[in-house]
DNA sequence: TTGCTATAGTATCGAGTCGATACTATAGCG
DNA sequence: CGCTATAGTATCGACTCGATACTATAGCAA
């Protein structure tokens, strides 16, 4: 029988460690008010594009249905954490926000304590993680047939400098992209690489 | 506004990357005989040792009470893929071990497109990864107080080549350990390094 | 205009999860 | 023999989440 820890099998063994801390996380979050679903949508609604505020954007990108969806944000909206608003321009479209008690909420994110444990890694393994990280849910998106959901600036549709106030540009949109939109999630984002 | 995605905050990335893939898995063994408890158990009897083949120390390993961790090997065992026994020497003691069932279940861990995906990371990153998550997984551990749950070979009260035939030795329980048992989970672990 | 179809979102339901609580039974100690 | 700690189970209830069915709008076509 193969052992799974052998050095052979330390995919399995990365694997294994990445589901463990995530039951980690989500064993301590427990007494938190939010469930782990919230959290992340909460996640999510804090780093969006304008394009991408959506609940079918949300239940993409977390892999969910859109009745999931929806249920999680009838609870945060609840809570008075998310606001849903009718978007001005498409009667069937809802447009999501965090309120400021759902901004504030973040500080209190059960993935904290995660995020304090990669801090404390030596100097230069965060950065190696983080990419060897990114490439594996590239992979693992690719393998399920499912869209790649980046930051704007490393999209195909991304047109930098493209104008002197508003520097940025999205092709596929054709809406100017602040700096700041540069670094946020669009539920459109093709990555450069074919 | 901080930007979670600035190198600066590479820490919060890698745990909400951690997160994510974790849900990705979730996500995609939804539509498996087993729901993600099932398969954590599963694959934790796969790799204890004959100290910690319990239902204690799988509720200690899981960080989920006895309670849950009862529900969850009843269903294993109503599936076939677990059988418990009563313990020879103590009556309030349940062995558990994974039938023929259980084992050849694990081929079809749905944790294994994540490990395909950490497989073709480039050569030299996989190891890193995995020392890296292992070093995570120790200090959130500690931070929540709980026990670490290693292998005996990297165990205080390991004893290697303690004997000819039977080559090591646990210190704590004063068993014999063959090569065999040396990579197997031990709940009564603890690290060499105070 | 009138369909037709696709899409965004919601409501409802039911199987199942998981922690809390309460319980039984054994171990171990005095 | 109690007494207490521990291993494990049963039950309950709040909640999760996907499946299904539904409403409503968009967009296209004739």
């Amino acid at each position: 029988m193969t052992d799974r820890f052998d050095a052979a099998d330390r995919p399995a063994l990365i694997a294994e460690l990445i589901e463990r801390l995530s039951r980690l996380v989500r064993a301590q979050a427990h007494d938190t008010a939010l469930n782990p679903a919230q959290w992340d949508a909460l996640r999510y609604l804090e780093r969006c594009n304008r394009f991408s505020n959506t609940p079918g954007a949300l239940a993409r990108y977390l892999a969910a249905t859109k009745g999931t969806v929806s249920q999680t944000l009838n609870a945060l909206e609840r809570k008075g954490l998310v606001a849903r608003q009718d978007d001005p321009l498409s009667g069937r479209v809802v447009r999501l926000a965090l309120t400021r008690a759902g901004r504030s909420a973040l500080n209190r994110d059960p993935l904290q304590p995660l995020a304090r444990a990669a801090a404390s890694l030596a100097g230069g393994e965060t950065r190696r993680i983080a990419e060897g990280l990114l490439a594996m849910l590239s992979d693992l998106q690719r393998a399920n047939g499912q869209r790649p959901f980046g930051v704007c600036r490393t999209c195909r549709h991304f047109r930098k400098d493209a104008d002197g106030g508003n520097p940025h540009f999205c092709a596929l949109l054709r809406e100017r992209l602040s700096e700041h939109d540069a670094g946020r999630i669009c539920a459109e984002h093709e990555p450069v690489a074919a």
